[in-house]
RNA sequence: GGUCCGGUGGCCGAGUGGUCAGGCAAGGGUCUGCAAAACCCUCUACAGCGGUUCGAUUCCGCUCCGGACCUCCA
């Protein structure tokens, strides 16, 4: 087996993959904190760490892929207050939109959706540890971790401490011992929730819960953390103190994997800006949307930043077209081993720290030389870049396409439902059938008269050797 | 200001020290009643300035431009 070479933002290079327990990889990822529908920057990382989740599933006998719900955070709080809505109510919806948005994206469920108020005690412990450890002590009602006390502190972000508190730009709470220092846990009001721990009625502070998860469901030490490149500072460098402090000797995440930004219009997407867009008002656009999205989100390397414009997505969307047309002609066989060693050229760069956009053009090139066999047309430059000496049997590089795709998560759909779902299709079939006639009898003017009718209904009619078919705009 | 990541042809977007990315758009062609689809051809770029080298888009330095982060919050 090749190689499988991943970008490590700790090492600032990439890296060759060895896992802990080859026979189990584990893979921590950031989830939402739910007190607001997904945006389309949430959405990224849910896409990239499916598709490395597809992958290591692929190249291991078992993936555990955890990403956790964080439903304990002062902006839920805040959410709550402004609206008069509980607490208990805005995050289940939120959470179910969530997993209704990111289904619509094609991305899998993780194995393993741990929810931060379900880990309560897990957190305490970890403080309690820390506490034992000397590397973090109680103040006012808070507990705080103690950063003078871990020397490897900015060493995942690439800070000194120095610098930090050089950084700092906000008011240095009076019980902090250190100006770097920040929050295990934090008193909480009688309207504010909170649990009942050994430094009184509190709630957690923002790091401590995905420590608390990950230690739950993967252990002291597992292979992969993921998220957004926003996270690396402060969230995932105090993640790794908390854990590292808590269980020394382990060194918790071995790679760290952070995907780049999402803008919109060359801009960072935000509400005053007016460019601020949800999953779920791209979803809006049509049924095509949520596969055309992931597909967008595909095309740029997961670590670039990506910018997202309405003309991109339909670009997207005009592939899929392509893609969807080739699969409806291709007959359906086996594939066999050939089809399995074209997937393999498409997956390869997957194994080179996730080049989605090289192997999205490798797919087209499979499409390419399967319209060739069954459409007709010359397979000589597709011949030349796949390596083969003669073109294969129709349908044995629509198999390697479906196989492949389905490492990327796209062409998984009906090819009929996706050129024609919600189209009334018998009221289609009698306009083609009086468009039929209307050439035989070589009305022409009748024929094209019927085309442009459609065209205005969105359906698109195409002239084959085997009739007539069609297909929505 | 500090740290980091980028700047590739009209647009998107790979890659490499020295004969090709690819897609979209555009133009031309095959096919077609005409279209569409499909296939073929054309379109030769690597921000700027230096340096290393026989040779740099690819390595090094500087400049310019864009983006991310710089603590209790998003």
């Amino acid at each position: 087996m090749t190689d499988l070479l991943l970008h490590d933002s700790a090492a600032r290079t990439k890296r060759r993959f060895v896992p802990i327990d080859p026979t189990h990889v584990r893979m921590y990822v950031c989830g939402p904190t739910v007190y607001d529908l997904a945006h389309l920057g949430n959405a990224r990382p849910v896409v990239v760490f499916d598709v490395l989740a597809r992958l290591l599933r692929r190249l291991y006998p078992k993936v555990t892929y955890v990403r956790n719900i964080t439903d304990v955070d002062d902006k839920i709080n805040a959410r709550s207050r402004e609206s008069g809505e509980p607490i208990a109510i805005i995050t289940a919806r939120t959470t179910a939109d969530f997993h209704r948005d990111m289904a619509a994206l094609g991305a899998l469920p993780p194995d393993v959706e741990p929810r931060a108020t379900g880990h309560i005690a897990e957190m305490i412990a970890l403080i309690e540890r820390l506490i034992a450890n000397g590397h973090a002590y109680a103040a006012d009602g808070h507990v705080l971790f103690s950063v003078p006390s871990f020397a490897e502190y900015g060493r995942l972000s690439g800070r000194s401490p120095d610098e930090l508190v050089a950084g700092a730009r906000v008011d240095v709470a009076p019980y902090k011992r250190d100006a770097g220092d920040f929050v295990l846990w934090k008193p909480s009001d009688a309207d504010t929730p909170g649990w009942d721990s050994p430094w009184g009625r509190g709630r957690p502070g923002w790091h401590i819960e995905c420590s608390a998860m990950s230690w739950k469901h993967l252990g002291e030490e597992f292979d992969i953390h993921g998220g957004g490149h926003d996270l690396i500072f402060p969230h995932h460098e105090n993640e790794v103190a908390q854990s590292v402090c808590a269980f020394p000797g382990h060194a918790f995440a071995q790679y760290w994997m952070h995907n780049g930004m999402l803008l919109v219009d060359g801009e960072k997407m935000s509400k005053s800006l007016g460019n601020f867009r949800t999953v779920r008002d791209i979803l809006s656009e049509g049924a095509w949307a949520g596969e055309a999205f992931r597909l967008l989100l595909l095309r740029t390397h997961y670590r670039a930043a990506l910018d997202f414009t309405i003309d991109g997505l339909r670009e997207a969307k005009a592939e899929l077209d392509d893609h969807y047309a080739m699969l409806s002609r291709a007959p359906a066989t086996q594939g066999g081993p050939l089809a399995g060693q074209l997937a393999e050229w498409v997956i390869a760069p997957l194994l080179d720290d996730l080049n989605t956009p090289l192997a999205l053009g490798r797919l087209r090139d499979l499409r390419t030389l399967e319209n060739t066999v069954t459409v007709g047309g010359s397979p000589a430059v597709v011949l030349e870049r796949t390596g083969l000496s003669e073109p294969p049997a129709p349908g044995v590089a629509a198999a390697a396409f479906r196989e492949a795709a389905s490492i990327l998560g796209i062409g998984a759909g009906d090819p009929a439902a996706w050129r024609q779902g919600g189209e009334d299709a018998t009221m289609i079939e009698a306009a083609i059938a009086a468009r039929l006639a209307a050439r035989a009898s070589r009305n022409f003017g009748e024929a094209d008269r019927i085309r442009d009718e459609l065209k205005t209904q969105g359906i698109l009619l195409e002239d084959g050797p085997g009739g007539t078919t069609w297909r929505r705009a």
